[in-house]
DNA sequence: CAACTGTACTATACTGCATAGTACAGTTGG
DNA sequence: CCAACTGTACTATGCAGTATAGTACAGTTG
């Protein structure tokens, strides 16, 4: 499930963070499911208690998890209504790349070919999985 | 010129190598331009000279400057085009947090704006520095 | 009760960033 | 030539963030 870049400069804990977030988004992880315990992810991502505890932690600081000592750490119940709002600070984000882009000099299409491109990727899998499954691709 | 954050997650000498990149694609310095001397800058700024020396050096590495020891530090021939070359990788940044938008829910159309917007106001400058002309900074 | 869960705490180590200070070499203008 | 500037190199120190190790306590479950 998880998936940890040591190399990377993003702090593991801050990984384990953005995975569960993303976990959420796409439905992975839904409301009231249980993630891993501490112990067992730290186990198979061969990582140190502390440091997931760190990350289940700022999870549960963001409220997008509750967690039950002796049970377990529960995704809550409004985690994706309020990731999404949260994700619209990558408005912001978006802003400042294209505003250097503009200064680099590349064109408006350029950039709005690339959100294209990905919108029309989420509608190929919506109607891949209404249909069926494998088919050529450009 | 050079503006620091000292509390910013950014390290010191990594601001001023952005805002240097700024500086060359916004046209404030141009090929063969002298940049401030490492002691001038780190007096101005407040910031040690081995950070700026640093940072310098990043530029080098880069290929934006050439270093001439005992004259000072000159922006390279094909900096902005080279520059221009490397902001490409924007449009991967750009790519990335609009599939998250796209899980979020947020519609096309609102990530499309944020770039019709940037670009609008990239053609108001233009325009009003063909009206008002040249304009002094600091 | 044993085995699981989350949580809290101290201690240690490594890394990156920034600072301080010193030193050397090349350029320039008086 | 010399003083004053330029870039560059080096060692040493301090600090913060990250990650590790180990221990401990409390609640839940079968």
């Amino acid at each position: 499930m998880y998936r940890i870049d040591v190399m990377s400069r993003v702090p593991v804990y801050e990984q384990i963070v953005e995975q569960t977030e993303k976990f959420i988004l796409t439905g992975i992880l839904k409301e009231g499911d249980k993630i891993p315990s501490v112990r067992n992810l730290s186990v198979s991502l061969s990582v140190n208690p502390n440091t997931i505890q760190k990350a289940v932690s700022e999870l549960d600081r963001r409220g997008l998890v509750t967690s039950v000592p002796g049970k377990g750490c529960f995704i809550s119940d409004k985690a994706k209504k309020s990731l999404s709002v949260v994700k619209r600070n990558n408005l912001e984000v978006i802003r400042e790349k294209t505003e250097e882009l503009v200064m680099a000099g590349i064109k408006k299409e350029e950039v709005i070919e690339v959100i294209e491109e990905v919108y029309e990727q989420k509608d190929l899998i919506k109607k891949g999985n209404q249909i069926t499954g494998g088919q050529g691709n450009d």
